[in-house]
RNA sequence: GCACCCGUAGCUCAGUUGGAUAGAGUAUCAGAUUCCGAUUCUGAGGGUCGCAAGUUCGAAUCUUGUCGGGUGUACCA
């Protein structure tokens, strides 16, 4: 996009001694631009409303109306102007990060546990952000770090033992795995044996033994199906699935980096890693020689280094694992690894439901699955109800109800904790995923219904309040995408959408659009650019965007 | 105890890296459709930006303190 700050800070710096680029902000109220002249003030020995008031004068720029007023510098660019340039520019042109590898890692599954409602979050921001970072022209790596290592297989495999059978199994899948996970949880707290046996099967796994591997693998095999059919809906793409299993033989290779820096230490039994003082040191193995959760981690993220040769690593995972990846990030710097500092903790804040706990232990959950088809019935009754005639109504009522869900999750800046509720999830006005599609499908059906085609737009038709607010928040989409992609922040994406709609549906009750001759073509041209703008856009928080519904 | 995150309208949240009169949605009330899709639009009420100092022309935004909520804090992941 025309860069109008720079060429507002090339004219005003032969004026304003002393100007930076930041001194030139956008504004809304009174202009689009405007320099704020007080600190001036002490330099020049003047008042702010003089200094205005001169650099107005002495100031020309080509296209662009400049005026003084209360000390602020004001610039209103030309509206006809603006709105050629806005139309000449493609949409998704604006590709930033071409060239750049970044590995995103998010919903990271764990094995035997079925998708809750807590897990929305690390899967929708992180799949989300992978379309930005592809949209803003970068190589995004999508990596399902899958939990596949732990004492917990232990415990499934000693109460599949105990209480399953492969007929269950086969039969029921996940369903059978949580419960004998909350069962073997429940037992295990009468009977000590229980834990000797789970720590036992655990060992047998991680020594590779035939059949207790065997039936990893079984259970492993079933939660990613599930998953996978989970990550459909929800349109999310992986491309890699290597979990912490994988990791496992590859801890040694990382203790030799880490000992060629001399870093390794025996403490209180256990190989340690000291950071900082305000940290606790990084436990890279057990006192009975088990790697943990950190070390993996750090074999994940040399792997990742060497394999994808990336330029940056996102962990999309909740806040309260920030100190792990505090520690994670530490002793990668300590090991002298330059892209220690490329790696980030894509914090968010914790959800909870209302009455419900959200640990897969005491089963009490609320399922992704059952939020999302109590959302796909209130559209399908929706639709029904007012559109009857629409065609492949079941399919667009999925991409509704999953849309709201999956909106209502992106819409919020993501570091606050979030109390997720059914009814702000399931609601389907104002400031919602179905009301930025129905906006969408209200475009595509003016424009069907008005035979558009392309051609020649007079530009100063777009020029009044109502259509030229819609024009801005077109002309520096891709420019939001991209501020979104560097802050890590969908909800930048999804705010500006809903911006657009409300502009767009104000522009539509205040004109008529098929008016005929010149102004229809115009406004046509407006309307195909929102439809666009919105379905490109949709895609970028992972909704759908039906033609009509 | 220490560390990190969050406190803005009844509720859910924005607030463009310090700018002009703090904005949306929701809920409530009042309106708009002989005409392009009413899951829409217009209007009204609703605020000591947790509190207190400080920095400066200027603070919701930066600093310090303080209160409230959340999370974490060595062999779980």
């Amino acid at each position: 996009m025309y860069d109008y700050k720079k060429t507002i800070y090339d004219s005003a710096v032969k004026v304003l001694e002393g100007l930076d680029a930041a001194d030139v902000t956008a504004a809304d109220a009174f202009c689009d631009y405007c320099i704020p002249c007080f600190k001036f003030a002490k330099i020049l020995r003047k008042s702010p409303a003089a200094i205005a008031a001169d650099a107005a004068a002495a100031l020309k720029i080509d296209g662009m109306k400049v005026e003084a007023l209360n000390g602020y510098l004001n610039f209103t660019i030309e509206r006809e102007a603006f709105v050629k340039n806005a139309f000449s520019q493609e949409l998704n042109a604006y590709k930033p990060l071409e060239g750049k590898t970044v590995c995103i890692d998010y919903s990271s599954v764990n094995i035997a546990k079925p998708f809750h409602i807590g897990h929305l979050m690390t899967t929708v921001i992180g799949g989300s952000l992978y379309k930005i970072y592809k949209a803003c022209g970068a190589n995004a790596v999508g990596i399902n770090h899958l939990g596949d290592w732990g004492t917990q297989f232990g415990k499934l495999i000693s109460a599949y033992r105990r209480w399953g059978n492969e007929d269950r199994l086969n039969e029921r899948g996940l369903d059978e795995l949580l419960e004998l996970y909350v069962r073997f949880h429940s037992e295990e707290e009468k009977d000590n044996a229980l834990h000797a046996e789970a720590l036992e099967w655990s060992k047998k796994i991680e020594t590779g033994d035939g059949y207790a591997v065997g039936l990893f693998d079984k259970f492993k095999a079933i939660t990613l199906e599930q998953a996978k059919k989970v990550y459909a809906r929800l349109n999310i793409e992986f491309d890699s699935y290597l979990g912490e299993s994988f990791y496992v033989d590859k801890v040694a290779a990382v203790e030799q980096k880490l000992n060629a820096k001399n870093l390794l230490k025996i403490s209180e039994g256990a190989e340690v890693v000291e950071l900082a003082d305000d940290m606790p040191p990084a436990l890279i193995r057990r006192s009975d020689g088990a790697s943990l959760y950190i070390a993996r981690d750090l074999a994940a993220a040399y792997y990742r280094h060497e394999n994808y040769n990336s330029d940056k690593c996102l962990y999309v995972v909740a806040s309260h694992q920030a100190l792990h990846f505090k520690q994670l990030f530490s002793v990668l710097a300590l090991a002298g690894e330059p892209w220690a500092s490329d790696m980030v903790h894509v914090s968010y804040g914790m959800v909870s439901v209302e009455g419900m706990s959200l640990s897969t232990r005491h089963g009490n959950v609320l399922y992704l699955n059952d939020v999302l088809a109590a959302a796909v019935d209130k559209a399908a009754g929706i639709i029904a109800e007012r559109n009857p005639e629409l065609g492949n109504s079941s399919r667009v009522a999925e991409s509704v109800g999953v849309g709201a869900v999956v909106f209502d999750a992106l819409y919020d800046g993501r570091l606050k904790d979030k109390n997720f509720s059914l009814s702000d999830a399931l609601n389907f006005d104002g400031e919602t995923g179905p009301y930025v599609q129905y906006t969408h499908a209200r475009c595509r059906s003016v424009l069907g219904k008005a035979g558009y085609k392309p051609s020649k737009i007079e530009y100063d038709i777009l020029t009044d309040d109502a259509a030229y607010e819609v024009v801005k928040l077109l002309a520096d989409f891709d420019e939001v995408v991209y501020s979104a992609a560097v802050k890590y922040e969908p909800s930048i994406v999804s705010r500006r959408l809903v911006k657009i709609c409300q502009a767009f549906n104000r522009f539509y009750n205040a004109v008529r659009i098929m008016c005929g001759g010149k102004e229809e073509n115009a406004r046509l041209a407006l309307t195909a650019r929102v439809a666009d703008t919105l379905k490109y856009g949709l895609g970028l928080v992972l909704l759908d965007a039906p033609e009509k519904m």
